[in-house]
RNA sequence: GGAGAGAUGGCUGAGUGGUCGAAAGCACAUCUUUGCUAAAGAUGCGUAGCCUUACCGCUACCGAGGGUUCGAAUCCCUCUCUCUCCGCCA
Protein backbone atom coordinates (compact mmCIF):
# COMPACT_ATOMS: atom_id res chain seq x y z
CA UNK A 1 0.00 0.00 0.00
CA UNK A 2 0.65 3.59 -0.84
CA UNK A 3 1.25 6.31 1.89
CA UNK A 4 -1.39 8.47 1.47
CA UNK A 5 0.58 11.43 2.80
CA UNK A 6 2.99 11.16 -0.42
CA UNK A 7 -0.10 11.17 -2.40
CA UNK A 8 -1.23 13.55 -0.80
CA UNK A 9 1.83 16.12 -0.84
CA UNK A 10 3.37 14.96 -4.13
CA UNK A 11 0.31 13.76 -6.58
CA UNK A 12 2.18 14.38 -9.63
CA UNK A 13 5.26 12.31 -8.80
CA UNK A 14 3.14 9.45 -7.42
CA UNK A 15 0.92 9.80 -10.55
CA UNK A 16 4.86 9.67 -12.62
CA UNK A 17 5.73 6.43 -11.62
CA UNK A 18 2.78 4.77 -11.41
CA UNK A 19 1.90 5.22 -14.90
CA UNK A 20 5.32 3.53 -15.83
CA UNK A 21 3.37 0.89 -15.01
CA UNK A 22 1.98 1.41 -18.63
CA UNK A 23 -1.43 2.00 -17.16
CA UNK A 24 -2.76 5.82 -16.32
CA UNK A 25 -3.44 6.03 -12.63
CA UNK A 26 -4.19 9.54 -13.04
CA UNK A 27 -7.86 9.18 -12.51
CA UNK A 28 -7.70 7.00 -9.59
CA UNK A 29 -5.06 8.95 -8.16
CA UNK A 30 -7.20 11.91 -7.97
CA UNK A 31 -10.22 10.23 -7.05
CA UNK A 32 -8.10 8.79 -3.70
CA UNK A 33 -7.71 12.72 -3.22
CA UNK A 34 -10.75 13.95 -3.76
CA UNK A 35 -12.48 11.03 -1.30
CA UNK A 36 -9.27 11.50 1.34
CA UNK A 37 -10.34 15.39 1.95
CA UNK A 38 -14.41 14.34 1.96
CA UNK A 39 -13.18 12.04 4.07
CA UNK A 40 -11.42 14.27 6.50
CA UNK A 41 -13.95 16.82 7.09
CA UNK A 42 -16.37 13.91 7.80
CA UNK A 43 -13.60 12.63 10.51
CA UNK A 44 -13.05 16.17 11.49
CA UNK A 45 -16.61 17.00 12.26
CA UNK A 46 -16.83 13.78 13.90
CA UNK A 47 -14.36 14.31 16.21
CA UNK A 48 -15.50 17.89 17.39
CA UNK A 49 -19.09 16.32 18.00
CA UNK A 50 -17.54 13.56 20.28
CA UNK A 51 -15.83 15.70 21.90
CA UNK A 52 -18.10 18.05 22.95
CA UNK A 53 -20.48 15.25 23.70
CA UNK A 54 -17.45 13.96 26.71
CA UNK A 55 -17.55 17.30 27.72
CA UNK A 56 -21.33 17.56 28.27
CA UNK A 57 -21.61 13.69 29.73
CA UNK A 58 -18.80 15.08 32.34
CA UNK A 59 -20.80 17.41 33.35
CA UNK A 60 -24.14 15.68 33.87
CA UNK A 61 -21.83 13.38 36.19
CA UNK A 62 -21.30 16.05 38.31
CA UNK A 63 -24.75 18.07 37.78
CA UNK A 64 -26.12 14.23 39.29
CA UNK A 65 -23.67 14.00 41.95
CA UNK A 66 -25.31 17.11 43.20
CA UNK A 67 -28.71 16.50 42.90
CA UNK A 68 -29.61 18.51 40.00
CA UNK A 69 -32.48 17.80 37.64
CA UNK A 70 -30.08 16.80 34.36
CA UNK A 71 -33.59 15.95 31.77
CA UNK A 72 -32.92 19.05 29.98
CA UNK A 73 -29.15 18.40 29.19
CA UNK A 74 -29.06 14.84 28.71
CA UNK A 75 -31.86 15.51 25.63
CA UNK A 76 -29.20 17.92 23.82
CA UNK A 77 -26.74 14.98 24.33
CA UNK A 78 -28.97 12.56 22.34
CA UNK A 79 -29.05 14.96 20.03
CA UNK A 80 -24.99 15.60 19.28
CA UNK A 81 -25.25 11.31 19.34
CA UNK A 82 -27.77 11.16 16.55
CA UNK A 83 -25.48 13.75 14.83
CA UNK A 84 -22.16 11.76 15.42
CA UNK A 85 -24.18 7.99 14.21
CA UNK A 86 -24.79 10.01 10.89
CA UNK A 87 -21.51 11.67 10.38
CA UNK A 88 -19.96 9.02 11.54
CA UNK A 89 -21.33 6.63 9.03
CA UNK A 90 -19.97 8.94 5.91
CA UNK A 91 -16.72 9.37 7.75
CA UNK A 92 -16.80 4.84 8.11
CA UNK A 93 -17.78 4.55 4.26
CA UNK A 94 -15.41 6.76 2.68
CA UNK A 95 -12.81 5.01 4.98
CA UNK A 96 -13.55 1.84 3.94
CA UNK A 97 -13.60 3.23 0.05
CA UNK A 98 -10.58 4.93 0.28
CA UNK A 99 -8.83 1.88 1.79
CA UNK A 100 -10.38 -0.55 -0.92
CA UNK A 101 -8.98 1.45 -3.66
CA UNK A 102 -5.56 1.71 -1.66
CA UNK A 103 -5.46 -2.09 -2.13
CA UNK A 104 -6.03 -2.20 -5.58
CA UNK A 105 -2.84 0.28 -6.18
CA UNK A 106 0.17 -1.37 -7.15
CA UNK A 107 3.80 -0.47 -5.08
CA UNK A 108 6.05 2.08 -7.69
CA UNK A 109 8.68 1.15 -9.19
CA UNK A 110 11.95 2.38 -7.57
CA UNK A 111 13.43 5.43 -9.53
CA UNK A 112 16.27 3.55 -10.99
CA UNK A 113 14.09 0.92 -12.27
CA UNK A 114 14.51 0.63 -15.79
CA UNK A 115 11.41 2.29 -17.98
CA UNK A 116 9.88 0.04 -20.87
CA UNK A 117 6.62 -1.29 -21.67
CA UNK A 118 6.87 -5.47 -21.57
CA UNK A 119 9.38 -8.25 -20.97
CA UNK A 120 10.55 -7.37 -24.06
CA UNK A 121 12.22 -4.29 -22.41
CA UNK A 122 13.85 -6.14 -19.88
CA UNK A 123 17.72 -5.59 -19.75
CA UNK A 124 19.92 -8.67 -19.09
CA UNK A 125 22.03 -7.64 -15.70
CA UNK A 126 24.62 -10.20 -16.28
CA UNK A 127 25.12 -14.17 -17.45
CA UNK A 128 26.93 -17.23 -15.72
CA UNK A 129 28.18 -19.89 -17.41
CA UNK A 130 27.54 -21.03 -21.30
CA UNK A 131 24.84 -22.98 -23.08
CA UNK A 132 26.31 -26.98 -23.07
CA UNK A 133 27.03 -28.26 -26.75
CA UNK A 134 25.49 -31.82 -27.24
CA UNK A 135 27.19 -34.42 -29.86
CA UNK A 136 23.52 -35.66 -30.25
CA UNK A 137 20.01 -34.08 -30.16
CA UNK A 138 19.03 -33.37 -26.82
CA UNK A 139 15.74 -34.67 -25.19
CA UNK A 140 13.57 -32.30 -23.66
CA UNK A 141 12.57 -33.36 -19.89
CA UNK A 142 9.36 -34.69 -21.06
CA UNK A 143 10.57 -37.76 -22.49
CA UNK A 144 13.71 -38.03 -20.24
CA UNK A 145 11.91 -38.21 -17.32
CA UNK A 146 8.76 -40.61 -19.18
CA UNK A 147 11.77 -43.44 -20.61
CA UNK A 148 13.73 -43.07 -16.91
CA UNK A 149 10.11 -43.69 -15.26
CA UNK A 150 10.90 -40.42 -13.19
CA UNK A 151 7.70 -39.03 -13.40
CA UNK A 152 4.30 -40.30 -14.43
CA UNK A 153 2.06 -37.18 -16.32
CA UNK A 154 -1.11 -39.29 -16.81
CA UNK A 155 -1.18 -40.53 -13.23
CA UNK A 156 -0.86 -36.90 -12.27
CA UNK A 157 -4.17 -36.33 -14.87
CA UNK A 158 -5.86 -39.22 -13.03
CA UNK A 159 -5.98 -38.47 -9.73
CA UNK A 160 -5.78 -34.47 -9.82
CA UNK A 161 -5.98 -33.35 -13.80
CA UNK A 162 -3.90 -31.73 -15.97
CA UNK A 163 -0.78 -29.39 -14.92
CA UNK A 164 -0.10 -32.44 -11.57
CA UNK A 165 2.31 -35.05 -11.64
CA UNK A 166 3.12 -37.18 -9.92
CA UNK A 167 7.22 -38.01 -9.42
CA UNK A 168 8.38 -41.67 -8.93
CA UNK A 169 11.08 -43.91 -7.75
CA UNK A 170 14.80 -41.99 -8.34
CA UNK A 171 12.39 -39.12 -9.63
CA UNK A 172 10.55 -38.42 -6.18
CA UNK A 173 14.28 -38.86 -5.07
CA UNK A 174 15.80 -36.56 -6.91
CA UNK A 175 12.95 -33.97 -6.05
CA UNK A 176 13.87 -34.86 -2.11
CA UNK A 177 17.55 -34.39 -3.07
CA UNK A 178 17.16 -31.20 -4.77
CA UNK A 179 14.81 -29.50 -1.78
CA UNK A 180 17.41 -30.91 0.86
CA UNK A 181 20.32 -29.28 -1.15
CA UNK A 182 18.95 -26.07 -1.54
CA UNK A 183 17.52 -25.69 2.22
CA UNK A 184 21.14 -26.84 3.57
CA UNK A 185 23.19 -24.15 1.15
CA UNK A 186 20.83 -21.51 2.47
CA UNK A 187 20.93 -22.38 5.95
CA UNK A 188 24.39 -23.02 6.42
CA UNK A 189 26.34 -21.08 3.65
CA UNK A 190 23.92 -18.06 3.38
CA UNK A 191 22.78 -17.23 7.30
CA UNK A 192 19.22 -18.25 6.51
CA UNK A 193 16.86 -19.75 9.04
CA UNK A 194 14.78 -22.46 8.33
CA UNK A 195 11.00 -22.61 8.59
CA UNK A 196 8.60 -24.57 8.07
CA UNK A 197 5.38 -23.10 7.77
CA UNK A 198 1.37 -23.71 7.14
CA UNK A 199 0.46 -24.34 3.49
CA UNK A 200 -3.40 -22.93 4.52
CA UNK A 201 -3.38 -19.33 5.09
CA UNK A 202 -6.13 -16.33 6.40
CA UNK A 203 -7.35 -14.38 3.92
CA UNK A 204 -5.41 -11.24 5.99
CA UNK A 205 -2.16 -12.40 4.98
CA UNK A 206 -2.60 -12.39 1.54
CA UNK A 207 -4.01 -9.11 1.84
CA UNK A 208 -0.78 -8.56 3.74
CA UNK A 209 1.93 -9.86 0.83
CA UNK A 210 -0.71 -8.07 -1.86
CA UNK A 211 -2.06 -11.21 -3.24
CA UNK A 212 -5.55 -9.68 -2.12
CA UNK A 213 -7.76 -8.29 -2.94
CA UNK A 214 -6.58 -8.19 -6.48
CA UNK A 215 -5.82 -11.23 -7.57
CA UNK A 216 -8.29 -13.60 -6.11
CA UNK A 217 -8.80 -15.92 -8.97
CA UNK A 218 -5.37 -17.03 -8.98
CA UNK A 219 -5.74 -18.45 -5.76
CA UNK A 220 -7.05 -21.68 -4.32
CA UNK A 221 -9.63 -21.31 -1.58
CA UNK A 222 -10.97 -23.54 0.80
CA UNK A 223 -14.18 -21.68 1.43
CA UNK A 224 -15.98 -23.69 4.18
CA UNK A 225 -13.08 -22.62 6.33
CA UNK A 226 -11.94 -19.36 4.51
CA UNK A 227 -8.75 -20.47 4.02
CA UNK A 228 -6.69 -19.86 0.85
CA UNK A 229 -3.87 -22.68 -0.06
CA UNK A 230 -0.70 -20.65 -0.81
CA UNK A 231 0.56 -19.74 -3.87
CA UNK A 232 4.49 -19.38 -2.77
CA UNK A 233 5.47 -19.20 1.10
CA UNK A 234 6.49 -15.58 0.32
CA UNK A 235 2.85 -15.24 2.25
CA UNK A 236 3.15 -17.27 5.12
CA UNK A 237 6.84 -16.86 5.97
CA UNK A 238 6.61 -12.97 5.28
CA UNK A 239 3.38 -13.15 7.48
CA UNK A 240 5.09 -14.65 10.43
CA UNK A 241 5.51 -10.55 11.57
CA UNK A 242 2.37 -9.46 10.56
CA UNK A 243 1.25 -6.49 13.24
CA UNK A 244 4.54 -6.63 15.03
CA UNK A 245 7.19 -4.17 16.14
CA UNK A 246 10.47 -6.10 15.28
CA UNK A 247 13.62 -4.96 17.80
CA UNK A 248 16.21 -3.08 15.93
CA UNK A 249 18.95 -5.79 16.57
CA UNK A 250 16.61 -8.48 15.02
CA UNK A 251 17.18 -6.89 11.73
CA UNK A 252 18.33 -7.92 9.04
CA UNK A 253 15.57 -11.16 9.71
CA UNK A 254 15.90 -13.76 6.80
CA UNK A 255 14.28 -16.97 6.38
CA UNK A 256 14.50 -19.96 4.26
CA UNK A 257 11.18 -22.12 3.89
CA UNK A 258 9.82 -25.12 1.42
CA UNK A 259 6.62 -25.64 0.65
CA UNK A 260 4.48 -26.83 -2.38
CA UNK A 261 2.75 -23.74 -4.18
CA UNK A 262 -0.81 -24.28 -5.22
CA UNK A 263 -1.59 -22.27 -8.20
CA UNK A 264 -4.64 -21.72 -10.33
CA UNK A 265 -3.17 -20.47 -13.69
CA UNK A 266 -6.72 -19.22 -14.37
CA UNK A 267 -6.45 -18.25 -18.45
CA UNK A 268 -3.21 -19.11 -18.48
CA UNK A 269 -3.51 -22.83 -20.49
CA UNK A 270 -2.38 -23.24 -23.65
CA UNK A 271 1.24 -22.01 -24.77
CA UNK A 272 3.98 -23.22 -22.62
CA UNK A 273 2.43 -25.66 -19.69
CA UNK A 274 3.37 -28.64 -21.65
CA UNK A 275 5.52 -30.90 -19.38
CA UNK A 276 6.07 -29.48 -15.78
CA UNK A 277 6.93 -26.07 -16.56
CA UNK A 278 3.63 -24.50 -15.44
CA UNK A 279 1.74 -26.43 -12.74
CA UNK A 280 -0.89 -26.05 -10.27
CA UNK A 281 1.13 -27.65 -7.53
CA UNK A 282 4.77 -27.14 -7.49
CA UNK A 283 7.81 -27.02 -4.83
CA UNK A 284 9.78 -24.01 -3.83
CA UNK A 285 12.34 -23.06 -1.70
CA UNK A 286 11.67 -19.26 -0.64
CA UNK A 287 13.86 -16.73 0.84
CA UNK A 288 12.45 -13.92 2.27
CA UNK A 289 14.46 -10.70 4.32
CA UNK A 290 12.90 -8.11 6.40
CA UNK A 291 15.15 -5.19 6.78
CA UNK A 292 15.34 -1.56 7.33
CA UNK A 293 14.76 0.97 4.65
CA UNK A 294 18.38 1.54 4.39
CA UNK A 295 19.83 -1.83 3.44
CA UNK A 296 16.75 -3.23 1.83
CA UNK A 297 18.45 -2.42 -2.13
CA UNK A 298 21.88 -4.09 -0.87
CA UNK A 299 19.93 -7.00 1.14
CA UNK A 300 18.35 -7.87 -2.09
CA UNK A 301 21.73 -7.69 -4.43
CA UNK A 302 22.71 -10.49 -1.84
CA UNK A 303 19.63 -11.95 -1.98
CA UNK A 304 20.03 -12.43 -5.73
CA UNK A 305 23.41 -13.77 -5.29
CA UNK A 306 22.06 -16.54 -3.09
CA UNK A 307 19.94 -17.80 -5.71
CA UNK A 308 22.40 -17.82 -8.05
CA UNK A 309 24.97 -19.65 -5.98
CA UNK A 310 22.15 -22.52 -6.55
CA UNK A 311 22.48 -22.51 -10.13
CA UNK A 312 26.05 -22.03 -10.14
CA UNK A 313 27.19 -24.95 -7.90
CA UNK A 314 24.62 -27.48 -9.78
CA UNK A 315 26.48 -26.16 -12.78
CA UNK A 316 23.69 -24.65 -14.50
CA UNK A 317 24.03 -21.97 -17.30
CA UNK A 318 21.49 -18.83 -16.33
CA UNK A 319 21.17 -15.19 -17.26
CA UNK A 320 20.02 -12.70 -15.20
CA UNK A 321 17.44 -9.97 -16.10
CA UNK A 322 15.84 -6.76 -14.17
CA UNK A 323 12.38 -6.37 -14.90
CA UNK A 324 11.12 -3.08 -16.68
CA UNK A 325 8.50 -0.68 -15.29
CA UNK A 326 6.09 -2.13 -17.48
CA UNK A 327 6.80 -6.06 -16.11
CA UNK A 328 7.40 -5.39 -12.50
CA UNK A 329 5.03 -7.25 -10.48
CA UNK A 330 2.08 -5.71 -8.30
CA UNK A 331 4.27 -4.70 -5.29
CA UNK A 332 7.73 -4.88 -5.75
CA UNK A 333 9.61 -2.08 -6.72
CA UNK A 334 12.47 -3.67 -8.35
CA UNK A 335 13.08 -7.15 -9.27
CA UNK A 336 15.63 -9.71 -10.41
CA UNK A 337 14.85 -12.47 -12.82
CA UNK A 338 16.85 -15.26 -12.69
CA UNK A 339 16.91 -17.89 -15.71
CA UNK A 340 18.37 -21.01 -16.30
CA UNK A 341 18.85 -22.57 -20.07
CA UNK A 342 16.97 -25.41 -20.55
CA UNK A 343 18.52 -27.07 -23.75
CA UNK A 344 15.11 -29.40 -24.56
CA UNK A 345 12.92 -25.90 -24.48
CA UNK A 346 15.82 -24.59 -26.22
CA UNK A 347 15.44 -21.27 -24.15
CA UNK A 348 15.51 -19.89 -20.60
CA UNK A 349 13.04 -20.18 -17.33
CA UNK A 350 12.25 -18.43 -14.95
CA UNK A 351 13.58 -20.34 -11.86
CA UNK A 352 14.13 -17.17 -9.78
CA UNK A 353 12.08 -13.90 -8.85
CA UNK A 354 13.90 -11.86 -6.70
CA UNK A 355 11.89 -8.46 -5.24
CA UNK A 356 12.41 -5.70 -3.02
CA UNK A 357 8.92 -4.48 -1.88
CA UNK A 358 10.02 -1.72 -0.20
CA UNK A 359 7.15 -0.69 2.73
CA UNK A 360 4.06 -1.89 0.01
CA UNK A 361 3.91 -5.04 2.21
CA UNK A 362 4.93 -3.78 5.34
CA UNK A 363 2.31 -1.03 5.33
CA UNK A 364 -0.38 -3.61 4.65
CA UNK A 365 0.68 -5.79 7.31
CA UNK A 366 1.44 -3.23 9.75
CA UNK A 367 5.53 -4.61 10.22
CA UNK A 368 7.49 -2.09 11.93
CA UNK A 369 10.50 -1.46 14.23
CA UNK A 370 11.91 1.25 15.91
CA UNK A 371 15.18 2.76 14.54
CA UNK A 372 17.78 3.14 17.84
CA UNK A 373 17.22 6.65 19.67
CA UNK A 374 13.79 7.37 17.64
CA UNK A 375 10.59 7.97 19.35
CA UNK A 376 8.73 6.79 15.66
CA UNK A 377 8.11 3.62 14.64
CA UNK A 378 9.04 2.62 10.95
CA UNK A 379 8.00 0.54 8.32
CA UNK A 380 10.23 -2.02 7.89
CA UNK A 381 11.30 -3.33 3.76
CA UNK A 382 10.81 -6.77 2.60
CA UNK A 383 12.10 -8.81 0.18
CA UNK A 384 11.92 -12.02 -1.37
CA UNK A 385 13.20 -14.33 -4.18
CA UNK A 386 12.96 -18.10 -5.21
CA UNK A 387 15.68 -19.93 -3.83
CA UNK A 388 14.63 -21.75 -6.17
CA UNK A 389 11.54 -23.10 -7.98
CA UNK A 390 11.92 -26.53 -8.03
CA UNK A 391 10.06 -28.17 -10.84
CA UNK A 392 12.10 -25.87 -13.10
CA UNK A 393 15.05 -26.47 -11.92
CA UNK A 394 14.23 -30.25 -12.54
CA UNK A 395 13.77 -29.73 -16.21
CA UNK A 396 16.66 -27.89 -16.28
CA UNK A 397 19.30 -30.71 -14.60
CA UNK A 398 17.61 -33.25 -16.55
CA UNK A 399 18.17 -31.61 -20.06
CA UNK A 400 21.43 -29.90 -19.64
CA UNK A 401 22.85 -33.68 -17.91
CA UNK A 402 21.71 -35.75 -20.21
CA UNK A 403 23.90 -37.89 -21.66
CA UNK A 404 23.98 -39.94 -25.12
CA UNK A 405 22.99 -43.24 -23.58
CA UNK A 406 19.68 -41.61 -22.53
CA UNK A 407 20.82 -41.06 -18.86
CA UNK A 408 21.50 -38.43 -16.58
CA UNK A 409 24.41 -37.32 -14.64
CA UNK A 410 23.66 -35.93 -11.11
CA UNK A 411 25.97 -32.93 -10.65
CA UNK A 412 29.10 -33.50 -7.58
CA UNK A 413 27.22 -30.69 -5.77
CA UNK A 414 24.13 -32.76 -5.38
CA UNK A 415 25.70 -36.16 -5.28
CA UNK A 416 25.98 -36.29 -1.55
CA UNK A 417 21.84 -35.97 -1.30
CA UNK A 418 21.19 -38.04 -3.79
CA UNK A 419 23.70 -40.61 -3.24
CA UNK A 420 24.34 -41.73 -7.30
CA UNK A 421 26.09 -40.41 -9.67
CA UNK A 422 23.65 -41.06 -12.82
CA UNK A 423 19.96 -41.94 -13.45
CA UNK A 424 19.86 -44.76 -15.37
C1' G B 1 -17.25 -32.66 18.94
C1' G B 2 -18.59 -31.82 24.68
C1' A B 3 -17.57 -28.99 29.51
C1' G B 4 -15.22 -25.09 31.97
C1' A B 5 -11.82 -20.71 32.52
C1' G B 6 -9.86 -16.56 30.36
C1' A B 7 -8.40 -12.25 26.76
C1' U B 8 -6.41 -4.90 29.94
C1' G B 9 -0.30 -0.88 27.74
C1' G B 10 6.88 -4.29 26.21
C1' C B 11 5.78 -7.85 30.55
C1' U B 12 3.12 -8.90 35.38
C1' G B 13 -1.40 -7.17 37.10
C1' A B 14 -5.61 -3.71 39.53
C1' G B 15 -10.02 -1.86 37.95
C1' U B 16 -18.23 -4.15 37.52
C1' G B 17 -21.64 2.73 34.67
C1' G B 18 -19.15 9.19 35.34
C1' U B 19 -12.55 13.60 35.17
C1' C B 20 -9.93 5.71 33.49
C1' G B 21 -5.94 6.07 28.47
C1' A B 22 -6.50 3.25 32.53
C1' A B 23 -3.45 1.99 39.74
C1' A B 24 0.85 -0.61 41.10
C1' G B 25 5.21 -3.36 40.03
C1' C B 26 8.88 -4.85 36.39
C1' A B 27 11.52 -3.42 32.07
C1' C B 28 13.33 0.80 29.37
C1' A B 29 15.28 6.20 28.67
C1' U B 30 17.34 10.73 30.66
C1' C B 31 19.09 13.29 34.89
C1' U B 32 20.91 13.62 40.11
C1' U B 33 23.53 11.55 44.15
C1' U B 34 26.64 7.93 46.35
C1' G B 35 30.19 5.19 44.41
C1' C B 36 32.73 1.28 41.36
C1' U B 37 31.56 -3.89 37.37
C1' A B 38 26.27 -1.67 41.49
C1' A B 39 22.47 1.01 44.71
C1' A B 40 19.06 5.08 45.70
C1' G B 41 16.10 9.21 44.09
C1' A B 42 13.65 12.45 40.25
C1' U B 43 11.41 12.72 35.62
C1' G B 44 9.75 10.45 31.35
C1' C B 45 7.90 6.22 28.85
C1' G B 46 1.49 2.85 24.39
C1' U B 47 -0.62 2.96 19.22
C1' A B 48 -3.12 5.42 15.44
C1' G B 49 -5.82 9.46 13.41
C1' C B 50 -7.56 14.65 13.04
C1' C B 51 -6.19 19.84 13.49
C1' U B 52 -1.74 22.71 13.22
C1' U B 53 4.44 25.94 10.09
C1' A B 54 5.26 24.33 14.94
C1' C B 55 3.77 24.19 19.99
C1' C B 56 -0.76 23.25 22.03
C1' G B 57 -5.16 20.74 21.41
C1' C B 58 -8.84 17.04 20.10
C1' U B 59 -10.59 11.91 18.86
C1' A B 60 -10.34 6.67 18.90
C1' C B 61 -8.32 2.19 20.83
C1' C B 62 -8.75 -2.24 27.52
C1' G B 63 -9.44 -9.65 21.90
C1' A B 64 -13.12 -8.28 17.40
C1' G B 65 -17.98 -6.57 15.95
C1' G B 66 -22.81 -4.95 17.40
C1' G B 67 -26.33 -3.15 21.36
C1' U B 68 -28.18 -0.44 25.92
C1' U B 69 -27.02 4.64 28.02
C1' C B 70 -26.54 11.62 28.41
C1' G B 71 -21.97 8.66 29.43
C1' A B 72 -19.17 1.73 28.74
C1' A B 73 -12.66 -1.34 30.13
C1' U B 74 -17.00 -1.94 33.38
C1' C B 75 -23.95 -4.06 31.55
C1' C B 76 -26.20 -7.20 27.18
C1' C B 77 -25.58 -10.07 22.38
C1' U B 78 -22.55 -12.39 18.54
C1' C B 79 -17.84 -13.92 16.97
C1' U B 80 -12.52 -15.06 17.29
C1' C B 81 -8.52 -16.81 19.90
C1' U B 82 -5.88 -19.03 24.18
C1' C B 83 -5.68 -22.48 28.35
C1' U B 84 -7.57 -26.94 31.20
C1' C B 85 -10.42 -31.53 31.20
C1' C B 86 -13.19 -35.29 28.24
C1' G B 87 -14.01 -37.55 23.33
C1' C B 88 -11.88 -38.61 18.53
C1' C B 89 -7.44 -39.04 15.84
C1' A B 90 -1.95 -39.11 12.37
Amino acid sequence: MLDIQLIRKQPDDVKRRLNQRGTDYTSVIDEILSIDEQRRLAETERQKLQSDRNRISKEIGIAKKNGQDTSAIEAEVRGIGTRIDEIGREADALDVRQRDIMLGLPNMPHEACPVGASSEENPEVRTWGSKPDFTFQPKDHISLATSLGLIDFEAGIKISGSAFIVYRGQGAKLERALLNFLLDLHTTQHGYTEVAVPHLVKPECLVGTGQLPKFDDQLYKCERDNLYLIPTAEVPVTNLHREEIVATDKLPIKYAGYTPCFRSEAGAAGVGTRGMIRMHQFDKVELVKITTPETSFAELEDLTADAEKVLQLLGLHYRVIELCTGDIGFGSTKTYDIEVWAPGQNGYLEVSSCSNFGNFQARRMNLRYKPEGEKKTVFCHTLNGSGTALARLYVALLETYQQADGSIAIPPALQPYFHAEKIG
